[in-house]
DNA sequence: GTCACGTCTTGTCGCTGTCAAGATATTATT
DNA sequence: AATAATATCTTGACAGCGACAAGACGTGAC
């Protein structure tokens, strides 16, 4: 580590950016408070705002950030899968979910606020990766249609959110194989 | 109307739930401010905690009115639909989509958000309704199983969030009998 | 060694949600 | 009918928030 402090303070975007992913784990998206932030990482409550201009810029940038945990998240459900291309769409479902239900703030972070700005390079390109890995592996599956691209984001979406939200009780109530099983089930029905 | 203004004001619940849902609508749920609500209704801003208590108690009182309103929108498309089990349940899904497109903010409240207080009665009561209206349709379409059932509400789910979200641009590109005919399309992979 | 620049702190502003206290209007009691 | 009790709404205050401005500090360039 040789170029790790080579301000004042360090790093301390990437410690901001550690801090946020924290405090928003903890509060929730609706309680994201940048001053709780700046004091979590030992700075003044305006230090954030040289390195992501304001609120909805650190916003931004821990999006991108977890776009990359995101695909991360399904890399290693499709590591641990069959080869042949359906298991690997539903492995990245399976991991899909996982994101979902582990980082349930991050992942409301991506799909259900308008605060970060997806209009920002960084972020457009982070999102835009995660969108293609899904849809390449559509059609590696052999779909064929735009329909078939939106059933299986659809199914993997929906039980995603519902799950990170509490709402899906009856799958909710099983773990581990179980579990993986009943949502690989429901995945596998978008692709006919 | 004999009993409309009872007190001071008139009924300025109701009135607060009406100013509430538009500013909902106009600023999103991340820039939902009680105080500007007050102010929308004509009163002020210590007002609406005698109503509500405070401002997730108000956030409650509108996701209830909320749930009402997302029932009336699948009503709706199944008045219109054939008569047949799997047509009804069809049409269900596209007034779920219908009001997730129509009433994004709101639709937010309902499934994404952490504010409303879901073990409130009145709350609960609409949300189990809502939930109850799509099981049944389900089993009365042939479905037999917890998987039958999550199935077609991740499908629906799914399609709504990203659509309210304008994430889901090869389907928000289509309008009319088209986008119909696409999320039906998908809605009908669910239940094999 | 001095200057310019990037980094961070301090202080301030208007806005927010919540609480406390008081004013006002309706309803109940006698 | 007069008075008491209660529900409704207003005013004022407080701490916390995001954003902005000004200044202090450390770093690297010349």
């Amino acid at each position: 580590m040789t170029d790790e402090k080579p301000y004042h303070h360090g790093d301390l975007r990437a410690a901001l950016l550690v801090a946020a992913e924290a405090e928003l784990a903890e509060k929730g998206i609706e309680a994201f408070s940048l001053r709780q932030v700046a004091k979590r990482a030992g700075v003044s409550h305006a230090a954030p705002a040289h390195h992501f201009g304001d609120a909805n810029g650190m916003l931004t940038a821990l999006a991108a950030e977890g776009y990359r945990q995101f695909r991360a998240a399904q890399a290693a459900r499709e590591a641990v899968a069959d080869g042949d291309a359906r298991a690997q769409l539903i492995a990245a479902g399976l991991g899909y979910v996982d994101f979902a239900t582990t980082r349930p703030a991050l992942f409301r972070l991506l799909f259900g606020s308008a605060r970060p700005d997806h209009n920002d390079p960084e972020l457009a390109r982070e999102g835009h990766a995660a969108y293609t890995h899904l849809s390449d592996q559509v059609f590696a599956a052999g779909g064929r249609s735009t329909v078939d691209e939106a059933a299986v984001w659809a199914v993997a979406h929906g039980m995603a959110d519902l799950l990170a939200m509490g709402r899906m009780k009856a799958i909710a109530a099983f773990d581990g194989a179980q579990r993986d099983a009943m949502i690989g089930a429901v995945l596998s029905r978008a692709l006919p």
